[in-house]
DNA sequence: CCTACCGATCGGTAGG
DNA sequence: CCTACCGATCGGTAGG
């Protein structure tokens, strides 16, 4: 098996330093992204970071959107080894979610260049746009089954929509993230999750979660 | 009195044309943010909208950073004309933020322009960043004050802090606002709020917004 | 309120 | 993987 052979229609590089290179190329637009926002970041500047020219970048990634393309790419192949979209079901998904949480209050570049695309890509025109309106429906989708395994379970308080609190959880993370953003120290990413999910718990959020399933 | 007498020290335009010529530069620049983001919009895209040539604009804001100020200001203007910073107190602040949700809901163009911007400035360096840090405190503090008149009153479930419950508030509605942004007739603008407040309320919420104060 | 211009920067291409 | 270039666009200025 030669080298060529193994190229799928020049999508992937056939050698490990070209592979390589891409890598790095994604790491360094991702952080860009993070700090400009896609409209505010230049090829040159992304290329800059990782040491070559602008064209050379061009040459792994024919233009700016096979670019994003990437980056968001690999943000869903991380969301999926964090085991996010797989089989939920019950308290477990609070359970990750509460832990995706915590770990984005140690990552604020990661969090930072969420909340700069979704809001760029409210536009239906922006190339993002798709994966922001897939993203959120997956996550309302993921607690709404969360929710209603724990409704059937009697963990639920009389009253309450699974659908509309898996909205209003998704939201209060997505909210949380901006403030806390802004002003690092005036908001706390987690506590108000779990002041959330208290309310419209029957049982103690700490002996829900201590369950297993 | 001389129109000349009528300046503050150049700021303010001494004739009535100047005057209505800055609003329209305003409510132009406000609607090109909202599309495009303030680093998206150019000072071009805005003078055309207008009527009049880029350079002209710059005669009336000396340069890009006091239009995007003129813009704030006026967004301010907007929000004490709506009551919003003045003394609330109790169920009445809860009853004027559902208002200004279904307010927001008929006009997205005034969404999209606070939801763009507050993702630009988390960066400290961004122009609007300190307003942005204001808004947020005066927006906790203004919902905190609220649900402590209610704590006070014994509205409030027992163990509901009324600081964690008024961050939360205002991070739901935020994130509502990108969701909706993003897939208008995927989510509501106003049930998950009615929600989340039925949650911490001891009696029901419609009970609690038909009295007075 | 305009035209005409400035220096800088952009994404992308040519050619090697 | 580079230099050199392209046409377009940017914020701001000059001069009227």
């Amino acid at each position: 098996m030669t080298p060529a052979e193994t190229r799928t229609a020049g999508t992937t590089p056939a050698y490990a330093k070209g592979r390589q290179r891409r890598e790095e190329i994604v790491t360094a637009a991702a952080s860009v992204y993070a700090d400009a926002g896609y409209h505010g970041a230049s090829l040159r500047a992304i290329a800059k970071r990782v040491g070559i020219s602008h064209a050379t970048l061009i040459y792994y990634f024919p233009d700016r959107e096979a670019l994003l393309a990437a980056v968001l790419e690999r943000r869903d192949e991380e969301d999926d080894a964090r085991g996010f979209p797989r089989e939920p079901v019950g308290i477990g998904g609070v359970r990750h979610l509460l832990a995706l949480a915590a770990h984005n209050a140690r990552h604020p570049g990661i969090v930072e260049l969420y909340v700069r695309l979704a809001a760029e890509a409210i536009t239906p025109e922006h190339p993002a746009h798709d994966y922001f309106t897939r993203h959120y429906r997956d996550a309302r989708d993921y607690m709404h089954s969360a929710f209603s395994a724990m409704a059937e379970g009697g963990h639920l308080r009389e009253g309450v929509d699974p659908r509309t609190a898996a909205v209003s959880f998704i939201a209060l993370m997505d909210g949380l993230q901006v403030q806390w953003l802004t002003n690092p120290d005036a908001v706390d990413l987690v506590s108000p999750l779990r002041f959330f999910l208290q309310q419209v718990l029957t049982t103690s959020l700490d002996q829900a979660l201590s369950r297993q399933s």
